[in-house]
RNA sequence: GGGCGUGUAGCUCAGUUGGGAGAGCGCUAGAAUCGCACUCUAGAGGCCAGGGGUUCGAAUCCCCUCACGUCCA
């Protein structure tokens, strides 16, 4: 059986059982800032198990697709070592959200296994959570499962919890024994004994049944989920009769690809290691990069950034040099596109992505080789044998370049490398950064109403069709705890069952407005949504008092909903431009509405010239002058797929879309509160491009009145300068570039006449020299204000002079500045122009210094000037040997 | 989020206790050539990333911001 074919049987055999198939999330969690990557099947449902939100069904399906890489579950060095562990994997599970329990998991597990895939039941182990009688009973009463094939086992393996606190319980996993044959050397060789290939898990049940708090306390929870997770690649194994995931179809036809870029052949153990990473890698980087991560040097970025070049260093060791990897993704497309059309649609923007990473990284590999050569040049000559930890460290810390290539290089020159050193300089850096960490609070917003769910009903959003409406006050929320009313001037959270309010989100940040009752009054700072769909109001009360259950008018502020409205429909209207105009790889990769401004992220590959950007704005504006009418409807979400529509990755989307249409220029799925017609923005510039990472451009961009303030104010500022400058405005950029060349050719003018000047000074000031012990030396004021001008007037006259001192002095601005010269051969004779300007110019309160031939010194005494210039002569007697 | 590093001419980079902003390549002009390449000569091109501070004086030292690289979380 086929990879495809075991995903789509299993999908459709709990479909079979009632529940519904929901497609695998982004691997980048929606609204979870604690979580790096997608890790597990559960994890798109998160929110339902901690009872935050719910769904239209009681049991779903899914094939999710997980990465392990960073963070607690971090399998990145161990892959490729082993026949089991990956980056990238899929899950396959099925969940009942408070519907059946244990009895019909066990049952449903068992039937597939059995049934639909035919494994042999005697070749099928159970462990149980140590105190799960419950467990221990039911596999033997249900499925007929001996005793003596089912282990407890203790907290550590069988008993599953979310976090610290939260929802918990004891799992139950399947365990396929691959035969005497696979056993390994222990003695015994037994399930919980050893941990060896003999003995693969292949599902795991977990028995979601209590809630544990801060305490450590076990409450059981009054409706029991399940959650369960089988690894498509593994079981794939076992049902194609191979010894490894990589030997599955799932992963074999990618070292085929590889044996062909490399020009070698793969190998079962040891040696076939750097196929085995890649593969992996490579079905990795591809997914991470589908759901929009991209290189970089921080979080998930990160990540896919160590795991690519992981595999590029790989593909080095098989003897490849040039980018190789970006050229796998059609190979991933090939075996998973059909499952997983996100990659297949992106296959291009991928490669690219890829490609443009791995030459990145041969630049990194230059870089830290010429710094490495410098380091081993620094040791022979200190006639060292090895390189320090702290070198090593250096290289890898700072210029990312690979321990294992410093010992190779330093190996073939006869170098050792501490790796001691390395090891401790690595923990130092780690401790740093632990010390540092803060822990992410997620949900502080929303686990204020976790207990106050159930017993009160949803909201209904009636803002899309109006702005004023009556509500009643569902429940009041202060300082994390449920009130029955909030007095005058306190600030607390209101959840009503009606509200014209838009909830942040979509970008498009959240209503203000006002609530009214009789006899008080309250202001809605903003309305934020729960992740179950109940719209919370912030509000202050600013007169009488608000109590739960009262009729409340709720009234949107219209200026400030308008404002916003022009700004989302005309990110609609960009969006689509910069497509029209950059190309379709130009998705979105954040967006932000407010009634000030619109913000919009996408994925380009190089700044916007002027071109592109006047024909961006030049496109939204023609948009906006054909006066196109905006319409939205709603639709299934596939529905709206197969019409076009613009969907956005980690956005979760219900079973219901809502769609909004510009005419037939642009389609995207949103929840937003946009115009009616295009003409009512008004006006849209753009304000600002700038990069975001490697990869993704930001534009911003203003519409409405601020769009009018803003040519306003330039065309101010445009008369003001063509003012100054007494010219039309439309000439003032010839006027300027008049006025720039005019003040080049003056500044040439004035080196001109400053030399002219300068000859005659020298002439005049040469008739002033003295003799201080044979020496020829000048000292004089002169009146010279930049210190530039006077430093080269000072070397015209030692180049006339031949040999002697110059001394010379000016005043401006209430300070004083001095420069000394001496000629070479009486530097030799121990006069020392640093020396003597730093005594001259203490005399007028200043200080300097600089070279024995030449110095420069100021001061802030005018007075003293020619005081100590004569000083200067002193001092000359006093050097001079 | 916390480190480390980098930012100087169009490009690649030097710049040494703080004291004249440089090299190579590229560009322009001239010489030489029937012409091109090579060569030679001359020249243009720099708010030394940005802002603040210390100092008589900052590319250089200190602080902040930004961009890029890199490691850790």
């Amino acid at each position: 059986m086929t990879g495809n074919e075991l995903r789509e049987r299993f999908l459709s055999f709990f479909a079979g059982k009632g529940h519904t198939i929901v497609p695998s999330s982004s691997l980048v969690p929606a609204n979870d800032p604690t979580l790096l990557f997608t890790n597990a099947g559960m994890v798109q449902f998160k929110d339902v198990f901690l009872g935050l939100d719910r769904r239209p069904f009681k049991r779903a399906t899914t094939a999710q697709k997980c990465v392990r890489a960073g963070g607690k579950h971090n399998d990145l060095d161990t892959v490729g070592r082993t026949a089991r562990h990956h980056t990238f994997f899929e899950m396959l599970g099925n969940f009942s959200f408070g519907d059946y329990f244990k009895g019909e998991a066990i049952a449903y597990a068992w039937e597939f296994l059995t049934r639909v895939l035919e494994l042999p039941p005697e070749r099928l182990w159970i462990t149980v959570y140590q105190d799960d009688d419950e467990a221990y009973r039911l596999w033997q009463e249900v499925a007929g499962v001996p005793a003596e094939r089912i282990v407890r086992m203790g907290e550590k393996d069988n008993f599953w919890a979310m976090g610290d606190t939260g929802p918990c319980g004891p799992c139950s996993e399947i365990i396929y024994d691959r035969g005497p044959e696979h056993a390994c050397r222990s003695n015994p060789c037994a399930l919980g004994a050893c941990d060896c290939d003999r003995w693969l898990e292949i599902w795991n049940l977990v028995f979601m049944q209590y809630e544990r708090d801060a305490g450590g306390n076990l409450t059981p929870l009054p409706r029991p989920s399940i959650d369960t997770g089988m690894g498509l690649e593994r079981v794939a194994s076992v049902l194609q009769g191979v010894d490894s995931n990589f030997d599955t179809d799932l992963l074999q036809p990618l070292i085929k690809a590889m044996e062909g870029l490399s020009g070698r052949a793969y190998d079962r153990g040891e040696a076939g290691f750097p196929f085995r990473v890649i593969a992996d890698h490579a079905r990795a980087c591809t997914f991470l990069i589908a759901d929009g991560v991209l290189p970089g040097n921080e979080g998930r970025s990160y990540v896919l950034r160590r795991i690519l070049r992981r595999a590029a260093r790989f593909g080095k060791a098989l003897g490849v040099e040039e980018p190789f990897l970006y050229r796998l993704v059609a190979t991933v497309v090939n075996i998973m596109g059909q499952a997983y059309p996100e990659v297949a649609e992106q296959q291009d923007y991928i490669a690219r992505v890829m490609r443009q990473e791995e030459e990145r990284f041969h630049e990194t590999l230059n870089d830290g080789m010429r710094v490495l050569s410098g380091i081993l040049e620094r040791a022979g000559r200190e006639g060292r044998q090895t390189i320090t930890g702290q070198e090593a460290f250096t290289l890898y810390d700072t210029y990312g370049f690979p321990l294992d290539l410093t010992e190779e290089i330093a190996g073939e020159q006869g170098f050792k490398v501490d790796r001691a050193g390395f090891e401790d300089a690595m923990a130092a850096q780690r401790e740093r950064a632990r010390a540092a960490r803060e822990d992410v609070k997620a949900y502080e917003f929303a686990l204020a109403f976790a207990g106050n769910l159930d017993d009160i009903g949803g909201t209904e959003f009636t803002g899309y069709g109006r702005l004023e409406d009556t509500g009643k006050v569902l429940v009041l929320v202060r300082e994390g705890e449920r009130v029955p009313s909030l007095a005058g001037g306190e600030t607390g959270y209101a959840v009503l069952d009606r509200t014209p309010c838009y909830p942040e989100g979509g970008g498009q940040v959240g209503d203000q407005g006002s609530l009214a009752w009789p006899g008080g009054a309250a202001r809605v700072q903003d309305t934020r949504r729960l992740p179950d769909g109940k719209i919370v109001h912030q509000v202050t009360v600013t007169a009488g008092n608000l109590t739960a259950g009262q009729e409340v008018k709720v009234m949107v502020d219209r200026e400030r909903r308008l404002a916003t409205a022009r700004n989302h429909t005309a990110t609609h209207l960009l969006h689509r431009a910069l497509k029209n105009v950059l190309g379709e790889h130009a998705n979105q990769a954040g967006s932000l509405v407010t009634p000030e401004r619109l913000r919009f992220d996408f994925t380009h590959f190089a700044p916007l010239t002027e071109e592109e950007l006047r024909a961006i704005e030049k496109e939204v504006n023609q948009k906006v002058l054909a006066n196109l009418p905006v319409t939205t409807l709603e639709t299934s979400l596939q529905e709206a797929r197969a019409m076009g529509a613009t969907a956005l990755f980690g956005e979760k989307y219900g079973e219901r879309v809502r769609v909004v249409k510009i005419d037939a220029y642009s389609l995207e799925l949103c929840g937003g509160t946009h115009l009616r017609s295009t003409s009512e923005v008004g006006l849209f510039r753009l304000t600002g491009e700038s990069s975001i990472g490697a990869g993704v451009r930001r534009v911003e961009a203003v519409t409405g009145t601020a769009a009018l303030d803003l040519v306003s104010q330039e065309s101010q500022e445009l008369a003001t300068v063509a003012g100054l400058l007494k010219v039309p405005p439309f000439q003032v950029a010839g006027r300027v570039q008049q006025l720039l060349d005019k003040g080049k050719e003056m500044e040439r003018e004035i080196t001109r006449l400053r030399n002219q000047l300068a000859g005659y000074t020298v002439r005049e000031l040469l008739g002033h020299v003295r003799e201080v012990d044979g020496v020829p030396v000048l000292q004089a004021r002169v009146d010279i204000a930049d210190a530039e001008a006077l430093r080269e007037l000072a070397d015209k006259v030692r180049d006339k002079l031949g040999s002697g001192v110059v001394v010379l002095g000016s005043q401006h601005d209430g300070r004083v500045n001095f420069v000394a010269m001496v000629s070479k051969d009486l530097v030799k004779r121990g006069v020392h122009a640093g020396n003597l300007l730093r005594e001259v110019a203490r005399i007028a309160a200043g200080g300097g210094g600089g070279r024995a031939d030449m110095a420069q010194a100021g001061g802030k005494d005018p007075s003293k000037l020619d005081q100590a210039l004569a000083y200067s002569l002193k001092v000359v007697a006093q050097q001079v040997r």
